[in-house]
DNA sequence: GACAGGACTGGAAACGTTTACAGCACGACG
DNA sequence: CGTCGTGCTGTAAACGTTTCCAGTCCTGTC
């Protein structure tokens, strides 16, 4: 075990002084020598510098955090990749943890000083999140619907996504279209909810027949769509996300409905599987990447000092797959 | 911002000393009226301990990390909310990193002080990463095959899962099964190649229709299934995983191949969009749960001060569904 | 040959916490 | 009334690092 082989240490192999070590390694000011004595010291004995200890001294960890509410699901991970690709550049770690749907706790506990900062995924931004978050000891990034001034964050928008969605599908003839939806005390089932509703009546179709899942997984969309297709099968059916599309189109097969050619069906946020599904699943693609990219720079910027920007929005763009194409049925 | 309120702030505002103040806060000896405005104090204040101080003192994080290759399997956010529910009883958090799919410089960071100990996916699990894990300064699980004593694994038993899995398809007719695995120079791809060949030879059938795809990802899927199924249809395919089964079973549909009409598909791993999918996916359920689970319990036991359990498996059970049965079709 | 300046070095303080130790007051017991 | 233990408190040392500051040595210049 080279375990603990403190900076004392490789100074003392070394033959200089702590400080002098230090500077050896960090580029600071010492003589090519001593670089080379201590630099061949530290590798002998396999230093590492301890991170709490540096973190301490420096008020710098050069590590952030992602809060997530669901690690299964792959739009995050898509953020997650984002983010990295960003921070890898600055040499900065990014670390990502489960936390509960309302992340008060964690967000308070992001001032622990384990991290420059983080960007938080919140399905209920409560005004005690938001408390959270404006009294936070680092800068955090929202990455939802947030209109209080004062807090970063990057939305998508998923009002304008469910606009396009049921566009399309009243342009593939559909009159009559569900909705499968996770919680509406929810920022997302709140706006996607509202969307649906909103586009319905622009199109001058019923907005009536809406289902609310228990959450936002596969698990929780089941009975939803189960419940949903044993009041009638509509023209068409449009669900939340993309997790929540392919567990109605799993129901849609075992009830033997084709999609397609029987009905309908599309998503959102566009993640991987809804490419692989037979069919595939057409979805709305609510710019997780990019949207990972802008709070992955907000977030170094306001790490380096900057004043918060504010709400950044990203287009939402519509991907049609065999999913609501008749004819490729 | 209540940032940075440190135990002196709290101690004075209390009027004690800081010890005091540490003590009434960490449950140490201390009269009830100093606890009392203690408290008082520390919520007046929003007061956070600093764990990098804490940490830097005691020697303790009250963190593990899991070190992962892939964010985006399911199979490793099903292990990360098993791992979870095992460290919250503990009171530890658990963090998440994507690491390459060598973890040498990953998990010889972890000796830097910031975790109490780590669980690593490792799909290559060289000698690099063996030196490593035994010279990191905190306990180490290792998800994978390890056969060198004095490091804790706990691995799947994906030959043997193989084996099931050949049976079965043999069982319902296949003679000529396909094998779409990963590099065969990690360990998953490695003995998922030899699971299949050895199930084959018992099975007295050829074992020499086999792509291998860069990766365990869908993408890198596709392209195999694809030139698999551009020399001729077998009677069976097996994927390494059920992701990759998926994008197999998607260039199927693409090809117009009904499954399991015209031929059976498998998958290993057995997560959930294995379920969704339509048809549904027979997988091997590789115990991904308690695998997580052992890991933890191993993991905190180390950390307690135990020493290495060594090598631990998880047996393999079979999961049939619409994909290798025939009649459902 | 003195002196300014630069390059380099070591001592020591600081970051915020925990904890060993010593001190203090108080009640009980002899 | 002295002594001892008990319950609580404060002082100070440590954890491992970075960084300020003062010092030392050397080189070049007048």
């Amino acid at each position: 075990m080279a375990e603990g082989s403190t900076l004392a240490a490789v100074a003392a192999r070394a033959g200089v002084s702590i400080a002098s070590a230090s500077r050896a390694l960090n580029g600071g000011i010492a003589s090519t020598s001593t670089i080379a004595r201590v630099q061949q010291a530290a590798d002998d004995l396999g230093y590492r510098p301890n991170l709490m200890a540096r973190g301490l001294q420096s008020g710098r960890t050069g590590q952030v955090a992602m809060l997530v509410p669901d690690a299964a699901n792959p739009v995050y991970a898509r953020m997650m990749s984002a983010l990295q690709s960003e921070l890898d550049a600055h040499g900065i770690r990014l670390l990502m943890q489960q936390v509960p749907a309302e992340p008060v706790d964690a967000v308070a506990a992001l001032s622990a000083g384990l991290v420059d900062g983080a960007i938080v995924v919140a399905l209920r931004v409560t005004d005690d999140v938001l408390a959270a978050v404006r009294t936070a000891a680092v800068p955090v990034v929202v990455l939802g619907l947030v209109e209080t001034a004062g807090v970063d964050s990057v939305r998508a928008d998923s009002h304008a996504g469910m606009g396009l969605l049921v566009d399309h599908l009243v342009a593939q003839g559909a009159r009559r279209i569900g909705l499968i939806v996770g919680p509406v005390d929810t920022t997302p089932g709140r706006t996607r909810l509202d969307g649906f509703v909103a586009a319905c009546e622009r199109q001058g179709i019923a907005a009536d027949l809406v289902e609310v899942a228990d959450d936002f997984t596969h698990a929780a969309a089941r009975p939803a769509a189960r419940a949903m297709l044993e009041r009638g099968v509509p023209d068409a059916i449009v669900a939340a996300n993309d997790a929540m599309a392919l567990a109605t189109l799993r129901e849609c097969a075992t009830r033997g409905l084709r999609v397609p050619h029987d009905l309908l069906l599309a998503g959102l946020d566009d993640t991987e599987p809804a490419e692989l599904s037979v069919p595939s699943l057409t979805s709305i693609d609510l710019g997780a990447h990019d949207r990972a990219r802008i709070a992955a720079r907000t977030l170094l910027s306001r790490i380096d000092g900057a004043a918060p920007t504010g709400q950044q929005a990203v287009a939402p763009r519509l991907v049609v797959r065999e999913s609501t194409t008749k004819e490729t049925a």
